[in-house]
DNA sequence: GGCCCTCCTGCAAACGTTGGCAGGCTCGTG
DNA sequence: CACGAGCCTGCCAACGTTTGCAGGAGGGCC
């Protein structure tokens, strides 16, 4: 009780905007004006009223503003597993673009698929933000329907969605030109690892198209298909599923994972094994993670924290009025050749 | 012209309490009580708010509950990197947790020295948060001061702040566990590589502590110290580190790396220089990073994600108000021995 | 049957800002 | 000197909720 009150006392409460319109001699409509450097305000006006803001480390409170503009100032960003690293990676990006034009980030970490449906059911983001950023993420049909309902700009990132702008890579063909490679290297025998594809609950929206990319690729080269299904994302599923494909008995001479994580599992499962790496088998992914210097792992790069600027880029120019409609922004990968790919041993 | 009006047009305001509150008969007041479940409403009347507002998928305006009640829902979370390892997974523990209590997570990603300066100047969480979470950050006293002055709940992670709630690992107790782990092998020439300790610009506020350790359990086997300081922090640093390590002639028979990401570039310099680890050096690190595992990195771990949802959690009871005042939680880590470390080579 | 208490509900006043509207002042021009 | 055109500025009505206060209805107890 006692503590209580005494508590609530010494918080000060913020200095309104009336408090600086009367320290300044204006009204509060001035003050507004003033500090948005909207329109015409006399230099002395906005001079006295800045001094007085800042006399008391006056800042606009968020609701007020916020409800009698309807703007929030704030951004949603969405995304399914903030720590791997392509996530973290396109965040910063993002976060970094929109935070240097004066918006906040709503951060929402989805996790897995139930999760997933809780949040677009109940959709949280409906008042709080004036724009969301989706990162690839597998969206059923109820959850881009929430989107759309939600009425507001709308940017994609890492996967397509009708009528809404996005930015990617294009992954068929990122993953042709790591089959081709394989191909130039002297491969023929190329097996392709994916992250649960049929049920996309954890994995990249990509990989449907990473998979058609190498289908593509290889039936263009007379090659049969191997594809093998990893039970679950990332490194542990990379690892398993590589597990999987040495118990079959025979070994391909190289293995596309769908994306660098994945190709590191792999890689751990190899070395646990035995098994050298390029020498008995080649090892290819797709990302350029971090640690692909580390393992000297071939991989096909894509700039990740750059997208998520761009996407933030578009969000911004949709949020000013300046967009011309949906776009869907293709940035270019590059094959980064090291030394987890050679030419099949002789055998 | 036309099309803008035309899409104003379509854009179906948000129904507003008072929409609800003339569905379902009653006062918005009642409307209010009802959806947060306060106080007594009387079941028939609690039954026909829920209908109307589910028929109206309504959702409260966080502006107008915000300006009403004071409160924003919001938690800020204050992080210098979320592109590595640790901060990701801080991050992502610490947002589910809050997210469970129903809080939204503004996310503010800091980035190197002067951004970290600037944020702290303008504080732009001022009234947009209900509390304030920051991550291991090193901070100056102008940042501390600022972050006291906004006068709300705050916790930090991985650091400790006077009369602030704390969660952490005991970073001496790692260091010296990481250098008995070395002792006991047999190592009596142990270098130790911190990520810029002079200018914490960019390191973890821990490596202080870290350093303290080592130089402790040093000093306590009556051997020599030997630090070399990273130009930069993560993988690159401790790749470039080890090089100048090298370039000095004389190999340690082992390294201790501030953080498995400073560890991870020190192997990458040792694999390129072909230096057999442990065989001819040991390597050992601090975090269990998640590519520790493919490399076989021995470290001492600590559980990241749980510490931000325990983090988060403090920070839950305080805007309950049933914090009993500032605790410091130190979680405990573990040994995890892998094949980086080993006897020293006999010569 | 009357009185008091409890339970439920409505009223109205905030909360802090924005923006349309109108009015006053100043200055330039004829 | 009069008139018109800008510039600046203030007034006022939103925006959507929460919450203290008060009042009405209904039920239990004597």
């Amino acid at each position: 009780m006692r503590e209580e009150s005494a508590r609530s006392e010494r918080r000060q409460r913020h200095a309104s905007i009336v408090d600086v319109a009367a320290l300044a001699g204006v009204s509060p409509s001035t003050v507004s004006r003033s500090l948005r450097g909207h329109e015409n305000v006399s230099p002395a006006t906005r001079q006295r009223v800045a001094d007085a803001a800042r006399e008391l480390a006056y800042t606009v409170s968020p609701h007020g503003s916020g409800l009698a503009s309807g703007r929030t100032g704030t951004v949603g960003v969405v995304v399914p597993f903030v720590t791997r690293w392509y996530f973290a990676n396109a965040v910063a990006g993002a976060h970094d673009a929109l935070h240097a034009a004066g918006f906040d980030v709503l951060l929402y970490h989805l996790g897995d698929s139930p999760s997933r449906d809780r949040f677009f059911e109940r959709m949280p983001l409906a008042r709080r933000v004036d724009a969301v950023l989706t990162l690839s993420m597998p969206l059923t049909d109820a959850h881009t329907l929430a989107l759309r309902a939600l009425d507001m700009p709308l940017v994609t990132l890492g996967a397509r969605l009708d009528g809404v702008s996005s930015v990617r890579i294009d992954d068929q063909a990122a993953a042709r030109s790591a089959v081709h490679h394989l191909l130039h290297q002297g491969h023929e025998d190329i097996a392709m690892i994916t992250a649960r594809e049929d049920d996309p609950g954890f994995g990249f929206v990509a990989g449907a198209d990473r998979l058609q990319g190498y289908r593509t690729a290889m039936a263009a080269a007379g090659l049969p298909e191997d594809v093998v299904t990893a039970r679950t994302y990332g490194i542990e599923g990379g690892a398993e599923a590589m597990t999987r494909l040495m118990e079959r008995g025979r070994l391909p001479s190289a293995v596309l994972a769908e994306y660098d994580e994945v190709a590191i599992g792999v890689l751990r499962t190899l070395r646990r094994s035995s098994v050298p790496v390029p020498a008995r088998i080649s090892v290819i992914g797709v990302d350029d993670h971090e640690m692909a210097s580390v393992l000297d792992l071939t991989t096909v790069a894509q700039p990740v924290q750059e997208q998520g600027a761009l996407a933030a880029r578009l969000l911004l120019d949709q949020l000013d009025g300046q967009a011309e409609g949906p776009v869907d922004l293709v940035v270019p990968t590059t094959l980064v050749v090291r030394s987890s790919t050679g030419p099949p041993s002789q055998s």
